[in-house]
DNA sequence: AACCATGTTGGAATCGATTCCAGTCAATGG
DNA sequence: CCATTGACTGGAATCGATTCCAACATGGTT
């Protein structure tokens, strides 16, 4: 009916519309979108006009078509409801910010499957880089597929062979059960998430190595993901004679469930029970003890990691990393 | 030199790439992939082994420009590192993600400007639509070129005529408040964060009503957004003849650090001091003594959003609503 | 035998920005 | 006055998936 029809509906307008109305040819109109070389000041304010005046904004989806990148990163963690993830989401979203880039941001919740969908719907929409937690299954199948670099945050892909920035696990339980064994505790329960995720392995590891090195009962592991599993593991080891008398916590979660758990059960800390734990948190410092930790870097491994992403965005050919940051004791009253 | 030339690069395979292969034509191709109806089992059978082979992934550039929809939703808050969005954030995404969705992330840092360019950014990329916690200063004009819904997150846009959830922010300062006069509190300072925001404002303006109301001397409430500007605050108030007896938080980090702070100075709560909290934190039934808080319903404010996001994109017409949670009154130990 | 409904298929046109490749035009130099 | 440069400009071809429409085969009906 309308043989210079404007779209069906309302729908955003096109390079084309500006084109027609500002009475240029389309490549002009590129030309001005991309920074105006090469297009006389005259033509060039007309054409800004008419963007301006029609809202123009160029549409992202024919662009990427064309093989522009995306300016998108994607971030997938186990949920950014733990104050670590968001810590590191904040992180990386300050440097993709700095380079002009926005974050897709994806939860798996540990779920493999559901990182493999992920995954996925990152590669179709053409992200540039992406920065993974991953899950404990995380296959290297995982990235086969995708063509752009991925860094691994506080967890590896065992055998695919990516960058991978992550805290000395190893180091900083040995470190936090080896004060334990100074300070003079004797039967020391370590308490933390599941152990399948290579985090906690390194922990529980360390922790098994020093304690039997030193001589004294080594207590098998509990994996305890909740208040309430914390709680019946506490429950377990609290009285008799095989009591315990300290605690390593491997997860800031766990920390903080153990703290209630043992002062609703009126135990003293660090008179009955000493307790220590792995990663810091917000309020740390002002419970009552305050509590002794390892302390991750969690910024700072966040920022490297979002950083050599976007180096190797920028160079793809560049070697992959295994980056492992020092953790630091931060004694404070609970042990 | 080729004239059926493969790309030029190794780049990702594309339909028409698959057509050829399987030596059936474009449209047969994609209507396999979209759900292989009026393709005969011969066909879809052959179709779907090459694009497995090939590790084919449709290209979502090519379908965004076609017009489908994205799949992809905006989130923009001040920043996610604060528990009380990361909380939401988290919350969100869960929705998000039961509707196949993924979330593009956005921090404004309260920054105007920074905001305009990140929505302008999700309109280039066309996200289905828009979840977004305004600065201070969003102007209505911040929204006009949308093309897709928006929902406004724990603060409105002034006059943008929007959908709107977030929490009885006014009813439960005055709760707050009250409840410290009840107590018996005669000299109550009120601290919390920056007062261009609409939510501070509506809980400065409850405390001052109910002050006055009350007959007790409205002592100026004080901005404060870190925890130096807090502190010297506290200090200005503390000593001295007109020294306060009360102290209303209307913000969650402020409480945190108004109890630091009170510790330091050795000031006992509630006995020298009540306390009392605009939002519940994590670890605020620990502290000793447990601090009273009202709690706003993150979650459920967080998840009410993006239900509604979701119901305003699948039916645009509906109309737009505003809704507010009601607050509750967590009676603990700090007054 | 002529007819139609149904199922299946190929291929052209389309979405919107980019990127060339020709052109136009004025200015400069010989 | 013609040639050559260089700055501008228009427009066709392109990226990849979708969506039509026309075409054809099959089987069953009259």
């Amino acid at each position: 009916m309308n043989r210079t029809r404007k779209k069906n509906k309302n729908s955003a307008p096109a390079l084309a519309d500006v084109a027609r109305i500002a009475g240029v040819g389309s490549g002009t109109v590129s030309r001005v979108i991309n920074g105006g070389k090469n297009v006389s000041p005259k033509t060039l304010a007309r054409v800004r006009a008419v963007m301006e005046e029609l809202g123009y904004q160029p549409s992202f989806a024919a662009r990427t078509l064309k093989g522009a990148p995306t300016n998108t990163i994607g971030l997938i963690v186990p949920t950014v409801a733990d104050p670590f993830f968001s810590s590191a989401a904040a992180a990386i979203q300050e440097v993709a910010s700095q380079h002009g880039v926005l974050v897709l941001l994806a939860s798996s919740e540990n779920d493999a499957r559901k990182e493999e969908q992920e995954v996925s719907a990152l590669i179709q929409r053409r992200v540039d880089g992406l920065i993974i937690a991953p899950s404990a299954d995380s296959a290297p199948a995982l990235v086969k597929k995708v063509t752009f670099p991925v860094v691994c945050f506080d967890r590896p892909i065992r055998h695919a062979g990516l960058t991978t920035v992550m805290a000395d696990n190893y180091g900083g339980a040995r470190v936090a059960t080896e004060h334990l064994v100074d300070r003079g505790y004797k039967r020391i329960l370590c308490v933390g998430g599941y152990g399948g995720l290579m985090t906690s392995q390194k922990r529980f590891e360390a922790h098994k190595d020093v304690v039997q090195q030193a001589g004294l009962p080594y207590l098998a592991e509990t994996q305890a993901e909740d208040f309430i599993s914390t709680q019946s593991a506490i429950l377990r080891h609290v009285r008799g004679s095989e009591r315990i008398d300290a605690i390593f916590s491997t997860k800031n979660t766990t920390t903080v469930y153990i703290y209630k758990i043992l002062k609703e059960l009126g135990i003293r800390i660090p008179g009955q029970i000493g307790l220590i734990g792995f990663d810091d948190f917000d309020l740390a410092e002002v419970l009552e003890p305050s509590i002794s930790v390892v302390r991750q870097p969690i910024t700072r491994m966040a920022t490297r990691a979002a950083e050599i992403l976007f180096e190797e965005m920028n160079d793809p050919k560049s070697a992959h990393q295994n980056i492992t940051l020092d953790v630091e004791l931060v004694l404070r009253g609970s042990c």
